[in-house]
DNA sequence: CCGCAGGTGTGATTGTGATCACCAAGCACC
DNA sequence: GGTGCTTGGTGATCACAATCACACCTGCGG
């Protein structure tokens, strides 16, 4: 099966561009070539479902452009964000190697472009590539670390306003600092920040301007200032 | 470096017996004799740690015989315990992949043996077999979804009533059930259930009284009794 | 200009589980 | 038998975040 939304294909959209130390850099040419010859790239719009929650897992997908929502909802509604994926990420990779139904939702953020890579032909290119099937465990290994994380977060860290200041740390270490590293745009809504640290809106909103009045952040249209980050980091302190 | 606490090496103690399709069986003859020759076994007493989260990745373990408890600490005092290893259960390998410090500790719940390969032994036999970097893979697959499973169940089931349900499902399906399949033998604490489930102890006893005069289940010394199943299913829902 | 929609700010209320503070049972060990 | 120690059971209290219910603001399209 081939990605939707198929349009505009730009070819030389390579991951290496974005981070070297991932999936698909520095395979021997063999393995290089074969890939180039099994991927294929195209572009979707806003709100593109690269693939949904439930759905047999066509292949995997690496971000080479835009911004991606990985998320997953419970059958009463609620819904949490896992992940706000970046260009350079591999996207349905555990589904894709172990066969079982995608755990997520992945929908573009905003416009982008994407390889994809259909199963058969990415499971015997790691058949036939030993050194990239390892690279996938690495990855894999990476994902696990990540899922794990936010056990820890959601298990541990029991008030709303620890798990903000905790994402709010996480994007500032993350961030391509424009200018100033604690100067971060936010692109999200409050609901989707909820989302990301289990709570509700309303609570988010009260954590921002709570976080305001104790001069710890300040928020400027879309852009977050960072005032004070030992006090955040001391609220995290695990 | 060596596994600990090593006494009464027992040879013959093969991943297969317990789980056909983990990651050592059914290799090429070559990689399976490379294994054996990699490998040591070691038994281990009761409350022996295999390994302790921090600590730089030494190899990975793979369960004989006997349970290990996966655990996580906050600074705080706070434990989640993340997933009670069983026999064939291979411990350690997304940090000896990565070669990040072990996220979690692994801790023997009872006498029991393990196997262990040392890291680099590990990685270049992955390096020279790439059919067993493949199930690596796969197994860490595995382990990210088991990871996701537990952040769905924290992020989006809100009550302690639902994830204690969920739990004792899950008991029961994995159960080996020796007679009757609803009857559960439950060796853990009232103490370790509220630190799977992420509540405190006396939430977790005053659930179990509460599934009792529900006639959801009975609590018969150290065996469980499962009466209504379909009521808590109805409450996990999802 | 208006109207509307999506996002945000904020109060009042309420439920629920954490916390504290006990005691009772079981069990080991001297 | 006593003395600990771990585990289980239960009440009283309390804090905190979910929930409900608004009003407000901003940008946008007609």
């Amino acid at each position: 099966m081939r990605a939707p939304y198929g349009l505009n294909i730009i070819d030389n959209c390579l991951t290496c561009q974005f981070r070297e130390e991932y999936l698909f850099c520095n395979l021997s040419s063999a393995a290089s070539e074969k890939l180039t010859e099994i991927k294929s790239t195209a572009v979707y719009p806003k709100s593109a479902m690269l693939f949904i929650e439930g759905q047999l897992p066509r292949g995997v997908f690496v971000l080479c452009t835009g911004k991606a929502k990985l998320s997953t909802s419970s059958s009463d509604g609620k819904t949490i964000i896992l992940k706000i994926s970046e260009p350079g990420d591999v996207l349905g990779l555990s589904a894709t190697i172990s066969n079982k139904p995608y755990e997520v939702t992945a929908e573009m953020m905003e416009p982008g472009q994407a390889n994809f890579i259909a199963r058969d032909a990415f499971l015997s290119f790691l058949r036939e590539h030993g050194e990239a099937a390892l690279r996938v465990a690495e990855q894999l290994s990476r994902n696990y670390h990540a899922a794990y994380e936010e056990v820890r977060t959601l298990g541990l860290s029991a008030s709303p306003s620890e798990k903000l200041a905790k994402l709010v740390l996480a994007w500032s270490t993350n961030s391509v600092h424009p200018t100033n590293p604690l100067h971060l745009k936010v692109t999200l809504t409050h609901e989707e920040i909820a989302e990301m640290i289990g709570t509700t809106r309303e609570t988010v909103t009260r954590l921002f301007s709570d976080f305001k009045k104790k001069q710890l952040l300040e928020l400027k249209g879309s852009t977050l200032i960072i005032r004070n980050k030992p006090a955040l980091e001391k609220m995290v302190h695990s």
